[in-house]
This record gives structure tokens, C-alpha cells and sequence, in this order.
RNA sequence: GCGGAUGUGGCGGAAUUGGUAGACGCGCCAGACUUAGGAUCUGGUGCCUUCGGGCGUGUGGGUUCGAGUCCCUCCAUCCGCACCA
């Protein structure tokens, strides 16, 4: 009898089901394995193959857990918030609400027959009032809380209000936005509101007047991982930049921690650097350059304050706050229409232009604090308000930014670092600026002589000094703007009492999504929660109307998976203490700049208010390979209905057209099939091969519906079962490379799962394992396979444990074993591989529990032993021949042995060879003069 | 431009501290069984060859008895960031 799996998958998927055999405990004294996937959304189009590539890794891993005896904690859920559902409900009214749950049920139903571990008794789903009480609790802890820089983490307000009462604001090192100091007495006279208007520039998640990121065709701000080249992620649309009162969760206090963390983290190096980059940690200086005639000073970042005395004149950003108040009249006009220009050109014409200098003088003069001279304060789009402080400091001998516009505009260039024996020519005759990144100074006073580096930390102790500057660090993170002009996300639990904004109490979470009559922003532009019925609070304040971003929901859902059903807690302690952090989680690499940072902020502030006992939540990271699309292509001849086969398209002039990869099997084309794919095909003629076949030319390319070349899972498990293709998934290849799906290959991993079963049965296709006892040989290489599945798996390196039991199978084929002793330890080896197929045939051996907690078979060294080896002899590197050799001879004799050996005279020539190098169980190599 | 990664047969990919390059699978070739083969089984399969052997891990060089692996040079591809002061 073949074997069933259509049978054998199902019946262990509903036993598994029924007796949740996956579920996870809490109070266990075996030691936890928490392995996690990043959730999926749920979008419309369902699993493709690439999805479940990470959730098959991970997978593997809970099930050789739970074999080794970890308590293994392996859940899944729905990142259930997200745009597409929106959109749809736009278009045809259906709530949110409706599509999604009705994409989950379809996701479960494709997941569940992938055979996976989930404990499903701990799904959580962000658009779940009960789980997402937790992320609106989680938001009001931000709002009450501040960040220490003294104490490097979070504190309560409760602590900043008190220390206000007592000192003002002075004395406080705080992660805030900038305000005038005040003292006790004045923060006691102030009003409520006064003083709420103040704490908001304390608070972790706050209301404020910022530049976000606006796309008019959301209605909605994005935060900036979720625009990409001036254009929103998802769909694709414009983005520009706008002022608006938005929430955002104050990110930037963390990003030194987010930095340092990085380094103890188990992750791959690329994602480590991709968050390096995006913190953009730069050490440097901040410089006040007064503006003649004027009160004001311009605050200036640089990370070159050595070359203070290069600087020639100031840049301001055109939405620098000061711009208008420093423009001069006779400026007026042309600094104006050059703002406006600049603000209406969108992201992208800005980014494509970088080589294109434009600004405009405002007729204003910066005064250099270190010796008084006057610089021209000129307005520039290539200074950007979202980076340091919007102006810069220009030295155009160093900086080829400010050299190009300093040529453009006739700016003074002064050069003031130079090489040790360089000879000085005037800075007229430059071509190109000279980014010295080390060197001597010169024309700079009292730093003239020093080194860079010297110099640096000269200029910076001069500044402090003279109280015109002082030594800092800038990073790149921005705030995370919060609030989204959206339906389906999380509410605020904020209410406004006289335009101020309050958390609600907690006893009152969750504050649930209200149902609207349209999903759209109202005609005053409000977001659609505007529309709600009675958004007020029980006293009648209104509600806020923003909601929240997608990662929001995502950013602690680990947490709540450690204590799922708590309708008291986000978690228990005594749960976090237990599950602690994330042993191995996996997941795209897209998500490097967005979630991954969210996650760790989040979780570093629920470990400054004592929630955790963890500070980074993500162990080691795993981002699998995402798996690109295989198309076929059909080659038309110009003008006809005429198709030429592959090889001998060339002798024609043809089109080549993408055609249904389900219409091709191994690049030969299924003609009938082809013409009824379109009816324009109905009467296609083909130029095959000689041998009559059609032959397709193929390619890598991403997956895509319009390719053709979208590989759907399901149809691959109706035809070949979830055992085989969770084993061709990871036979593909690493799992964090990008590779190609190409179906061809699957034949083989499923010819593989039949010569496994056959072993355990005879010809006529009972059942028949025998009592023997095993030889070496089988010993062998089971013990061999033990070893090598444990080291891959701990490598995850999957592809190459597939690639070891396909040997042993096909040894045990060869040798003909059926005994249980060799048989029954295999089954359990697999098993994390392929579920259904060993919980089968344990079953068939007479156990009577799911193979899933069988002990994983332990490995002995003695049935791997050998007592001789096959030694390579090569003479001058090259291998000639084998000699086989008992394995404690010695070096001396294992020389003669090879010297002696007929066959080595041949190589020899006449002459005795110059050196022998006989490395034990390796290699001899012999080497003779040519 | 900066940063990261990767280059091995027709294809996906193996290869411990430097030690038999191409495991395993696909494809292909031949054979067996078959009415048939897009089923199954067996054998072969890096390239060239005058059948002695020669050449082979992106390029060129180096270290070494020995290099896919280490060092230097260049090239290509992919990814990330990008007027970051």
C-alpha cells in the first residue's frame, strides 16, 4: 500500500487539535523555549509560499524542543489592524471588521494544514478589544512617564511634578522638547492647563505640533519607516511634509540604549547595521551663532567643530523657524517665493534634483562665536529640517556639499586642514572640496598645528568656555509619530478637558472602536472616528479622534502571549519571569526599521517600570530568505498567432510572453492547456522541438500575479501533502538566502517521504518491522544522522539535515533494514521535519502518545568510530589516488605505506620525493621536484 | 557616494580548524518494467581530452606541502541608507 498522506495529515491534525497537544504551560520545571514568528496580516490574497517558510523554520525548532524536553512556548496570532481592510471598506462599506476576521479564518485553515505546533489556545488578535486593552493601557503608561538621562530610563511624571514643585526646571536632565526654564514658584502659580501644556514636553507619548509625514491619498500621517523615497510603503502615494498636531511616542530618548543593546544581540550582522544606520548616532557639537542685530542665535549641529574658523556662512533649512524672522526686507520677496518653491516640490523631484543647487540669501549675517566674523544666512533645501538642528554651519574648503554651493553663489572658501607636507594652493583654483577626514590645521588660531582629533576636542572645551557651545551626540531616530487619520486601529484613551488632552482612568479600558456610517474622513477633514455616535467620555468630553498606527499592536504582542486570557494584567510577572524573552524569533528583514525598533522601545520601557525581567525582548533573530517567483515564457512570432519553441526562437522574431507556470511542467509546455488558457490562444500554432515538445525559457523574478509565477501552497499540498512540502520548503536552501521557487525539485523530497515509509513496510505493503538486532553499518549511520540533524538544527541549517536523512534513507534502502532499533530512534529524528508521516508510523510501532514529547534519540560517538580511513594520497596537491589505512598507524609508517604502494611510483619518477606531509585521518601529500 | 551581503556544474545547493571540490536533490542520458509515461526501479552525469592526462569554486596576484576557505587587487549581482552637517 502507498502511502496516504492524505489520510495520515488529516487524522493527526485532528488529533492533535483535540487533544491540544501544543498547548503550553505556565507552571512547568522544565526549562522554556519561547520560538516565535512575526505575526502575519491577514491580507485578502491568503498564504503564498513564502509565508510559511519562517513559520516551518521556527516550527522544526519547537518540535526538536519539545523532543529535547524544553517546555516550549510556540504561539501564533493576527496582526489584525492594517490598511488594505480599510480601503476596502471605503470602497464597498463592508466593515473592517468583517474582512478581516473573515482573512484569519482563511489564513488558520492554510496554516492548519501546514501541521503546525501552534498553542492556538494563546492566539492573540490586535483588533481584539481584549488584547488591545493592553496596547491602550501600555499608551497611558507613555503618557504618564519621563525620560531620566541621568538615570538613563523611564520615571513617572508623578516624580517630574514633584521635582518641579520643589526646583522648577532647572537641575532636571531630561529626554525633552525644548522651553523656556522656569522655577518652583513659577510652576506653582501656573493653571492646570499651563502645567499640562508643560509636562508635554516630558512625556514619552505626547501631543505636538510637528512636521510628519502627510499622504493626502491615505488621509493620513506615516511614520518615516513607512515612507519610502518620498512615497508611502503600502500603495505606493505621495508624501509631503506638513505641520500638524500629532502624537508621537518619544523613541529618540532611547536611541543610545537601542544602540549599545545591539551589540549583545544574537541577530545577524546586516539587520545590527541596518539599525546602527538607522539610530545614526554622530558625536559633535552644538555651536550658538548670534545674529547681528539681532536677540536671536542660531543653533548649529556639527560633527566638525574643528573647522569653525572654515565656516563661511550658515544655511538654514526654508522650514526653519527663524526664516521669516531673519529675512530682511529687501530679502522679502525672494526668500518667500523660494520657501513656497521648495515646500511645493514634492519628496521625490527634491531627491532626484540632489545635484541641482538653489537657495536664496535672507540678508542676515551669523556671527562665528569664536572670532566675530560675520557670516552670510543663506536658505538651502539641501539642509533638512528633520536633521540636527535644520542649519548648518557652511565650510565649503571641507564639505562637498557646501563647496558646490559656495561656487554656485561666489561664497568665500577658506581651507583650514591640510597634510603634513602639502603645498597650499589657493582655494580658488579648487576643483572639488577636500573632505579631510584627518590632517593639520591651519588659518584657525589657536587649534593651528593640531590634529583633527586634537583639534576637535579643543575647539569643543573653547565653546564651553565661552558658554557659545558645548560637546554632543545627535542621532538620526526621529520620535515615532503616533496618531493616524484612520478607522481601523486601536483608539486612543484620551479625552481633551478644555482642549487638554487626559488619559482615561484604566478601569475603563478598553475604549472600543465605535461603529461609523463611512469609513472616510468627514467633511471638515476630521478622521472618521469623528463620525462616531456619542464619542464622548460619561462626562462629556470628547474622545480623541486620531487612532493608532499599525505597530502599535505589534510592538508588545510577545508579552502577551506569555499570559494570553490575564483580563487583570497585560502579563504576570510571575509569567514574564518564567518565559522571560524570546529564545529565537523569525521573521522578514522589511521589518528591520519599523517593528524590530518599536519592539525593543516598547520593551525597554515596560523594563524601566519593573514589568520585566528582560530588557531586549528578541534573543536571536532569524530573517528567512524571501522566495522569488520562477516565470515561464512562450515566444510569439511578430504579427502571427504562431509560437516558437525555446531553442529555436531565434531563427524567428519573437515576443517573448509570460505564460501560467501551472501550464508548464519542467519547461515543457502543456499545449492543450495553453490554448484554453485565452481564447486568443484557441488556434495558436506552435514550432516545437524536434522532439515535439514545446520548450519554455524561463526566469527569476518576484512573485506576482501579473508574472504568472505565483506559487499558491494549498495546490502543492493537495498534490504532494504537508510533509513533503514542509521538507522541500527547507531543502530549498539556507534559510536566510533569497532563493527561487521552483517547483521541479519537490518530485524529489516526495519520491524521498515514499522510500521512508516503504521502509517500515514490505512489498505487498503491510506493515513489517522486525525485533533483530542492528549491525554496525545501520548503527552507523544512524548515529551519523543523530548528529548531523541536532548541529543543523541548532545552525538552522535545514537544507543540509534534509540532505542527511535522504542518505540514511537511502543507505537503510540498501541495506535493507527494518528493525526497530534502527527505525523507531528515525522516526522521532524526523519527526520535527515531518509531522504526520512519524506520528504515523510511531503509532504503527505501538505507542500509544504523540511522538511529539518522545525523547529525541541521544547520539554515541562509539557507533561512529571507525578503524581505518580511506587516506587521499596527492602529489604536489594533486589527489592521485586512496589507500586505505588503519587509523592508529603511525605518521612514520603511514609513509612507507604510501611510499611503498605500487602506484605511487608512477609519480615518484626515479627520484625519492622531497617531503611527505601525512596529516592523520586527513590527507598525505607527497611532494617531488618537477 | 557610504554601509552590508553574495559570487561553486544545466539548476537549487554541500564542503569542520586551510586537507578527496561538486554531498543531497532537480534536470539530462542510457537501461529495465510497461499498451502508454509527466509512474516506478537501476546505472551514468563538472569541463576538455590524443584516454597518458589537463583544466576547474567571479578576475588577477600572494601566503602555503596543500586555498572554495586566509591576505591583497579588481569585477559583477543583490540589499540597506543616502544632500545626515
Amino acid at each position: 500500500m502507498e502511502y496516504n498522506f492524505r489520510a495520515v495529515e488529516k487524522k493527526w491534525q485532528a488529533y492533535w487539535a483535540k487533544n491540544k497537544t501544543f498547548k503550553a504551560e505556565n507552571n512547568s520545571s522544565r526549562p522554556k523555549y519561547y520560538v516565535l514568528d512575526m505575526f502575519p496580516y491577514p491580507s485578502g490574497a491568503g498564504l503564498h509560499v513564502g509565508h510559511p517558510l519562517g513559520y516551518i523554520a521556527s516550527d522544526i525548532v519547537a518540535r526538536y524542543k519539545r523532543n529535547e524536553g524544553y517546555n516550549v512556548l510556540h504561539p501564533m496570532g493576527f496582526d489584525a489592524y492594517g490598511l488594505p481592510a480599510e480601503q476596502y471598506a471605503i470602497q464597498t462599506g463592508t466593515h473592517p471588521a468583517v474582512t478581516t476576521e473573515k482573512n484569519i479564518k482563511r489564513y488558520r485553515e492554510q496554516l492548519d494544514q501546514i501541521g503546525f505546533s501552534f498553542d492556538w489556545e494563546r492566539e492573540v488578535q490586535t483588533c481584539d478589544p481584549k488584547y488591545y486593552k493592553w496596547t491602550q493601557w501600555t499608551f497611558i503608561r507613555l503618557f504618564e512617564h519621563w525620560f531620566d538621562k541621568t538615570q538613563n530610563k523611564a520615571r513617572p511624571v508623578s516624580e517630574l511634578i514633584k521635582f518641579f514643585n520643589e526646583f522648577g526646571s532647572s537641575g532636571v536632565s531630561a529626554a525633552n522638547d525644548e522651553h523656556e526654564p522656569f522655577t518652583d514658584e513659577e510652576w506653582k502659580s501656573w493653571p492646570e492647563e499651563r502645567q499640562q501644556e508643560m509636562l508635554m514636553n516630558y512625556r514619552l507619548a505626547y501631543l505636538s505640533e510637528t512636521m510628519v509625514n502627510w499622504c493626502p491619498a491615505l488621509g493620513t500621517v506615516l511614520a518615516n519607516d513607512e515612507v519610502k523615497e518620498g512615497f508611502s510603503e503600502r500603495g505606493g502615494h505621495p508624501v509631503e511634509r506638513k505641520k500638524m498636531k500629532q502624537w508621537s511616542l518619544r523613541i529618540s530618548a532611547y536611541a543610545q540604549r537601542l544602540l549599545d543593546n545591539l551589540d549583545h544581540l544574537n541577530w545577524s550582522e546586516s539587520i545590527k547595521e541596518i539599525q546602527r544606520n538607522w539610530i545614526g548616532r554622530s558625536e559633535g557639537a552644538a555651536v550658538y551663532f548670534p545674529v547681528k542685530d539681532h536677540d536671536k542665535a542660531i543653533e548649529v549641529f556639527t560633527t566638525r567643530p574643528d573647522t569653525l574658523f572654515g565656516s563661511t556662512y550658515m544655511v538654514l533649512a526654508p522650514e526653519h523657524e527663524l526664516v521669516s524672522e531673519l529675512t530682511t526686507e529687501e530679502q522679502k520677496a525672494e526668500v518667500e517665493k523660494y520657501v513656497t518653491w521648495a515646500k511645493n516640490r514634492s519628496e521625490r523631484d527634491r531627491l532626484a534634483e540632489v545635484k541641482e543647487v538653489s537657495g536664496v540669501f535672507t540678508g542676515s549675517y551669523g556671527i562665528n562665536p569664536l572670532n566675530g566674523e560675520e557670516m552670510p544666512i543663506w536658505i538651502a533645501d539641501y539642509v533638512l529640517s528633520g536633521y540636527g538642528t535644520g542649519a548648518i554651519m557652511a565650510v565649503p574648503a571641507h564639505d562637498s556639499r557646501d563647496f558646490a554651493f559656495a561656487k554656485n553663489f561666489n561664497l568665500p572658501i577658506i581651507q583650514v586642514v591640510k597634510q603634513k607636507n602639502e603645498e597650499i594652493i589657493s582655494t580658488e583654483d579648487w576643483k572639488e572640496s577636500y573632505d579631510a577626514m584627518d590632517g593639520i590645521m591651519m588659518n584657525s588660531d589657536f587649534i593651528n598645528g593640531l590634529e583633527v582629533a586634537d583639534a576637535i576636542q579643543a575647539t569643543i572645551k573653547k565653546l564651553e568656555e565661552k558658554e557659545v557651545g558645548y560637546g554632543t551626540v545627535n542621532y538620526r531616530l526621529r520620535d515615532a509619530i503616533f496618531s493616524r487619520q484612520r478607522y481601523w486601529g486601536e483608539p486612543f484613551p484620551i479625552y481633551y478637558k478644555n482642549g487638554v488632552p487626559y488619559p482615561l482612568e484604566v478601569e475603563k479600558l478598553p475604549l472600543e472602536l465605535p461603529d461609523v456610517d463611512e469609513y472616510k474622513p468627514t467633511e471638515k477633514g476630521e478622521p472618521p472616528l469623528a463620525r462616531a455616535k456619542n464619542w464622548f467620555t460619561e462626562d462629556g468630553y470628547p474622545l480623541e479622534t486620531n487612532t493608532m498606527p499599525g505597530f502599535a499592536g505589534s510592538s508588545g504582542y510577545y508579552y502577551r502571549y506569555m499570559d494570553p486570557h490575564n483580563d487583570k494584567e497585560y502579563f504576570s510577572k510571575l509569567a514574564n519571569q518564567y518565559w522571560r524573552d524570546v529564545d529565537l524569533y523569525l521573521g522578514g528583514d522589511e521589518h528591520a526599521t519599523g517593528h524590530l525598533i518599536y519592539a525593543r522601545f516598547w520593551a525597554l520601557f515596560l523594563f524601566d517600570t519593573g514589568m520585566t525581567v528582560e530588557e531586549e525582548p528578541f534573543k536571536r533573530l532569524i530573517n528567512q530568505g524571501k522566495i522569488q517567483g520562477r516565470s515561464n515564457f512562450v515566444y510569439r512570432v511578430v504579427g502571427e498567432n504562431k509560437f516558437v519553441s525555446y531553442h529555436k526562437r531565434k531563427e524567428y522574431k519573437t515576443q517573448r510572453i509570460h505564460v501560467d507556470i501551472n501550464l508548464v511542467h519542467n519547461d515543457i509546455l502543456d499545449i492543450d492547456a495553453f490554448r484554453n488558457w485565452m481564447p486568443e490562444y484557441k488556434n495558436a500554432e506552435f514550432i516545437t522541438e524536434d522532439n515535439g515538445k514545446y520548450v519554455c525559457g524561463w526566469e527569476i523574478e518576484k512573485m506576482s500575479k501579473s508574472k504568472y509565477n505565483v506559487q499558491n501552497p494549498d495546490d502543492l499540498i493537495k498534490e504532494y501533502g504537508a510533509d513533503t512540502f514542509r521538507l522541500y520548503e527547507m531543502f530549498l536552501g539556507p534559510i536566510e538566502s533569497h532563493k527561487p521557487w521552483d517547483t521541479q525539485g519537490i518530485e524529489g523530497v516526495s519520491r524521498f517521504i515514499r522510500k521512508f515509509w516503504r521502509l517500515f513496510h514490505d512489498e505487498n505493503g503491510n506493515f513489517h518491522v522486525a525485533d533483530e538486532k542492528p549491525n554496525n553499518k545501520e548503527l552507523k549511520v544512524l548515529h551519523q544522522t543523530i548528529k548531523k540533524v541536532k548541529e543543523d538544527i541548532d545552525k538552522l541549517s535545514f537544507n543540509t539535515s534534509v540532505s542527511q536523512y535522504m542518505i540514511c534513507v537511502n543507505e537503510l534502502t540498501d541495506l535493507k533494514t527494518n528493525k526497530k532499533e534502527i527505525l523507531e530512534p528515525l522516526t522521532i529524528l524526523f519527526s520535527p521535519f515531518a509531522p504526520h508521516i512519524t506520528e504515523e508510523l510511531w503509532s504503527l510501532l505501538g505507542n500509544d502518545e504523540s511522538i511529539a514529547f518522545a525523547e529525541f534519540p541521544e547520539f554515541k560517538e562509539e557507533y561512529i568510530k571507525e578503524s581505518s580511513f580511506e587516506y587521499p594520497v596527492s602529489f604536489n596537491g594533486k589527489m592521485r589516488f586512496k589507500i586505505k589505512l588503519p587509523l592508529d598507524m603511525s605518521k612514520d609508517k603511514i609513509e612507507k605505506a604510501v611510499l611503498e604502494d605500487e602506484r605511487s611510483a608512477k609519480y615518484l619518477g626515479n627520484q625519492p620525493p622531497q617531503k611527505v606531509i601525512v596529516v592523520p585521518k586527513r590527507i598525505v601529500n607527497v611532494v617531488v621536484a618537477k
